[in-house]
RNA sequence: GGGGAGUUUCCCGAGCGGUCAAAGGGGUCAGACUGUAAAUCUGAUGGCUUAUGCCUUCGCAGGUUCGAAUCCUGCACUCCCCA
């Protein structure tokens, strides 16, 4: 190993709770380890809200372990209830596959160049042939009810009106057997997660305890929230995903650049691979100047560079100074389809651009940037309409072939947001 | 069952015969400012071939008048008080 990893973890505020320290230490200091932490496959691609167990595993290996990354593909049948209010709707095993293999290939992306050895395992693999009475022989047998009963993922269940089920209630022993296993397996004896996965570690623990009188240990880190409360990667539009079919770059990277000062300055901790002496400097000009937002234009940077590649940056920052005003030209139809993904588009015959063109107000009603021709022309008066991010003041304004910015599109924008994307099509 | 109040433009709410597309506020949309934040300030806010022009709008249907959101009649709905 190269380095420790704990005190790693310490220095960017990722601990919260951790078996003791000193022989969890002792153990990692004693050669290249497996660590690993689990991710359910709800969903075909993971969110902003799994980054900080894949950070969290990307540490792992730039510690000199190696990373163990878990899919629940047999735990996601059942669903996990920790920190969770209502009983989890099941997937079928179809959606399930599809799920685990979405996430399987994220995974190995984010962690491919970190030069470890990366496992990234199934329980399924190992669950799928283990029989109901074989499994309350070996495994539930050697949990006692008390413990289960004492998790606060189940007593805060209990206490509600929903309840949980007796599939739910049984999560956590797979869970704990999980644990069991990969130690059998790959020596894995260390686990990581978020704080709310730390009765589900604890119960591998004790599993593994008494099953192989062997010490396991875990760490939790603390649930990434926002100083207002909400959850991290919740937008009011929905979650942020890593999938860029879901999320492009750009608003992957607008959702970091878009945090506040004290997220930004969480997030830089706990997120970014950065120095600590680079990282404090940022905290340094963030203080001393939050205008310059430093911290979010690095946060963005990084994560959006680990997500999606140096194209998929390049991409949101494009897009970025495009969305902020830059005047749009030079590009080509598919790198504005790109950029303007998300933005909708109208389409126009190509002829309508012949001869005196086409009336930007007719535009702008067309593409429903305006609700009226009045309402159209009331923005260009107040020089709030722009062709190509250039304003245009002149109400009588036609478009022509000269206003193409690629070979058959324009970009129309009424005020500081909203554009539209024009596509002249022959025929 | 009896008595009273109301129904206005996206919302609240003024208007009670011409000067009313209709005060004011909210919202919304632009502009300025700003850290791609919040707050603030300014302008706009029925539609149309932008015109000191036309059309549609003030619960619904009729009527009086040169002229009605405003007056009359009927209808519908809402609310309040008494029983």
């Amino acid at each position: 190993m190269t380095h420790d990893l704990f005190a790693e973890f310490e220095n960017r505020g990722l601990v919260h709770q951790s078996t003791d320290p000193a022989s969890l230490r002792a153990w990692l200091a004693s050669g290249s380890r497996r660590v690993y932490a689990g991710f359910d496959p709800t969903a075909d691609s993971l969110h902003v809200g799994h980054l900080v167990a894949l950070l969290l595993l990307r540490r792992v290996a730039a510690a000199g372990h190696e990373p163990v990354a878990l899919i629940g593909g047999a735990t996601g049948m059942i669903g996990d209830p920790s920190g969770r209010s209502e009983e989890r709707n099941l997937l079928s095993p179809e959606e399930l596959a599809a799920n685990v293999a979405g996430v399987e290939r994220q995974i190995r992306g984010i962690l491919s160049d970190t030069g470890q050895t990366v496992h990234v395992v199934n329980n399924a693999d190992w669950m799928r042939g283990v029989g109901y009475l074989a499994f309350l022989r070996d495994v539930g047998k050697h949990v006692p009810l008390s413990q289960m009963l004492g998790k606060d993922s189940v007593k805060s269940r209990l206490e509600r009106d929903g309840g949980l089920s007796y599939t739910e209630f049984s999560y956590m022993l797979l869970q704990a057997w999980d644990f069991v296993h990969l130690s059998d397996a790959l020596d894995c004896r260390v686990q990581i997660g978020g704080s709310d996965q730390w009765g589900n570690i604890t119960a591998g623990i004790e599993l593994g305890r008494r099953l192989r009188s062997r010490d396991l240990h875990g760490i939790t880190c603390p649930l990434l929230t926002k100083s207002d409360g909400t959850k991290m990667g919740k937008t009011a539009s929905g979650a942020i995903w890593l999938d860029p079919k879901r999320t492009s770059p750009y608003r992957f990277y607008q959702y970091w650049i878009n945090l506040d000062d004290d997220d930004a300055g969480r997030c830089l901790h706990r997120l970014t691979e950065l120095s600590l002496d680079e990282r404090q400097a940022l905290d340094a000009s963030r203080a001393a100047n939050p205008a310059a937002r430093e911290t979010q234009k690095r946060l963005a940077e990084a994560l959006t560079h680990l997500v999606h590649g140096p194209q998929g940056l390049s991409a949101a920052q494009q897009a970025t100074a495009i969305f902020f005003g830059a005047e749009i030209g030079s590009l080509d139809d598919a790198q504005l389809a790109e950029i303007f993904a998300e933005v909708p588009s109208c389409e126009f015959p190509r002829a309508s651009l012949d001869g005196e063109g086409l009336a930007l107000l007719e535009a702008f009603e067309l593409t429903k940037l305006a609700s009226s021709r009045s309402q159209a022309r009331r923005t260009i008066d107040q020089g709030g309409a722009y062709v190509n991010n250039r304003r245009i003041s002149d109400p009588a304004y036609r478009l022509t072939s000269r206003d193409l910015a690629g070979q058959a599109t324009l970009i129309l924008r009424s005020g500081k947001k909203a554009y539209a994307l024009a596509r002249f099509k022959e025929g």
